[in-house]
DNA sequence: GTGAAAGCGCTAACAG
DNA sequence: CTGTTAGCGCTTTCAC
């Protein structure tokens, strides 16, 4: 069946383009019978307009792109982004729009992804996973006038959108419950030191013990690099010091930094107690279940989406810095529990959220 | 800067619109000087074809989409998907085309697909991850004149385009080492139920367990859902038959599985056995090591393109039915390391590759 | 080698 | 309310 266009719908309802035109996009001024008319004759045939076509007479693809930077290297191995698509693609169904993914894996690809997303009529715009310092694409499109958010603050901001957390915050309350339990010697197991979120975890966490009078020790910070992997060997290194507490910058790391502790034949909470960030779901399965930092993943993709939307529609303009709260969320790899006499059972840990007072 | 167009380029070179095309498009048949002109002229205004007059005009697009079904939930809890969506993706850059991701997560997006991938000048071809029974896109697609590939085989083949993985040859591998091993009461985890490739890696077990003489015990088949709670719940359950080994359908709930035998003061792999399945990651860092089957899940999803490309490009046709070899990898999981008197050091385990040798 | 002209399938003024 | 008429920006015969 070669493909049914525009034209032989108007034919067959006996009616002009225009008509059909109008009918398809819920117009108003056609009459009803022929509007009637015509949506049978669509349903019958199973038309659908041509996208290229519309595309090109609109100036507007209802597209938008999800840029993956080489850069972001964990994209495999971080359940952070199957959470985050998940929100970037759930919007991208709710306001009817497609989304394009680019996951740029080699240096080859990173070379050639300016000229394939700039592409007129591809895209109407584009998000952007925050990456590592000197990701020129960002400035790029900073000079250019294609709408666009960035996940993740960027370094150079220059008058771009972006969403992030609150990840100073963030960690602040993290260590800072860790401090209220009685640590002292708390170590951090940062991420990746080139990016904006592991940089501001970092800051968080040094907030937090010079508000508390307790002096940095260079020692106790270790970078990860947000692996499994990367938390155990961090954490091998940091038994060394032996610290009391340890907070980690994702749950992934927390859990390997859990096996290194396991490994050198002690406990966790009792011997080191721990902290993570994200609350994946691994977090609650976790042996012992893990405090942790719960960010809204999800939510954080979608409302990215929205802000994009609103940027293409010229509902709100640059430069755009939407940030997000987040939440700790105690659980039993910190200790709190057995402090306040809970019974610790993981399986069935009943979680606790707080909030924090201060800031 | 509005947009400059091939019209633009061929004023500003003195050409026709003919002529520009031609050099854009690496024709012959324009004179070296002619084609060195519009090409510095294309280079100073950084122009860039649109790509919707393109797709109209080729009635190419140049675009391929990826449909994950509500169905296949646990996209977000299995790094699978993600390893599969990078192959997918390397392909898409190293052939030329973009990628548009459809990620279906509630009944209306389910509902809504089809209108939106078959509208023409979109895409130029469909790769779909194979979900439950019934995903009746799967058979809309067959009627249809659109190219597709499903990734993993679909319930009603139909003359549909798949690739997959020989599940029952590689779960009769893993299996008969367990056997060969010394084990009889060997029990599975399987994937849920609803799945080709569950439903063929139990067959595999069941071949591999007739094929020894060992009777079948019902009460030693689990069905997980390929998640890492369900690994451990399934392993939870088979705890009271007492198996001496299991075979879990993927290395996920493997994972939950060695975390339920460590909770029933069991060890891995002395009281019980343990072999996974995917060979992620996790497998060589999980505390014991896994022993696993490796497939090849990034080809995998490389070949998926390939494959579809040619179907676009009628160098092949339907139907096209390409199933990937896998490898049983011996950690220590299941215990062969210690038998054969190999030091187990769970860092620097090096992994034995098998193949092997019947079927 | 090169250009003129006819589409690709749709939208959007502008008349009526 | 409806049809006519121009495009949207590119490719592709077909002449020359």
């Amino acid at each position: 069946m070669a493909a049914v266009t525009l034209e032989d719908i108007a034919r067959m309802a006996d009616v002009s383009r225009s008509t059909v035109s109008r009918v398809l996009n819920g117009q108003p001024n056609v009459h009803p019978a022929v509007r009637q008319r015509v949506q049978q004759v669509i349903e019958e045939t199973g038309y659908h307009p041509n996208v290229a076509a519309r595309t090109l007479a609109m100036q507007r693809s209802w597209m938008l792109g999800l840029v993956i930077p080489r850069s972001v290297s964990n994209f495999f191995a971080d359940p952070y982004f199957p959470r985050l698509t998940q929100g970037i693609a759930q919007a991208c169904n709710r306001y009817h729009y497609t989304l394009a993914l680019f996951l740029l894996s080699s240096k080859e690809d990173e070379e050639n992804i300016w000229p394939r997303i700039s592409r007129k009529g591809l895209l109407d715009g584009i998000l952007i996973q925050s990456g590592q310092l000197g990701d020129q694409l960002i400035d790029r499109l900073a000079d250019s006038n294609i709408p666009s958010v960035i996940a993740g603050r960027p370094f150079h901001v220059n008058g771009a959108n972006y969403i992030d957390v609150d990840n100073v915050a963030a960690a602040k309350r993290a260590v800072n419950h860790l401090i209220r339990l009685g640590h002292r010697r708390i170590g951090i197991i940062s991420g990746m030191l080139l990016s904006t979120v592991s940089l501001d975890r970092l800051q968080g966490y040094q907030e937090a013990l010079a508000e508390n009078g307790i002096p940095l020790d260079k020692d106790l910070i270790v970078e990860g690099d947000f692996t499994e992997f990367g938390g155990f060997a961090a954490m091998q290194r940091l038994l060394a010091f032996n610290p009391q507490a340890v907070f980690a910058a994702s749950d992934i790391m927390a859990v390997g930094a859990a096996r290194a502790i396991r490994l050198a034949g002690l406990s966790v909470p009792k011997d080191i107690a721990l902290v993570g960030f994200d609350d994946l779901p691994i977090a609650s399965y976790s042996d012992p279940t893990l405090t942790t930092i719960h960010q809204p993943i999800s939510e954080f993709g979608f409302k990215a989406v929205e802000l994009l939307i609103d940027l293409i529609d010229s509902r709100i303009f640059p430069p755009q810095h939407y940030i997000m709260e987040t939440e700790l969320v105690i659980r039993n790899s910190c200790g709190a529990n057995q402090l306040q006499g809970v019974p610790v059972n993981h399986e069935n840990a009943r979680d606790q959220i707080a909030t924090l007072e201060h800031e």
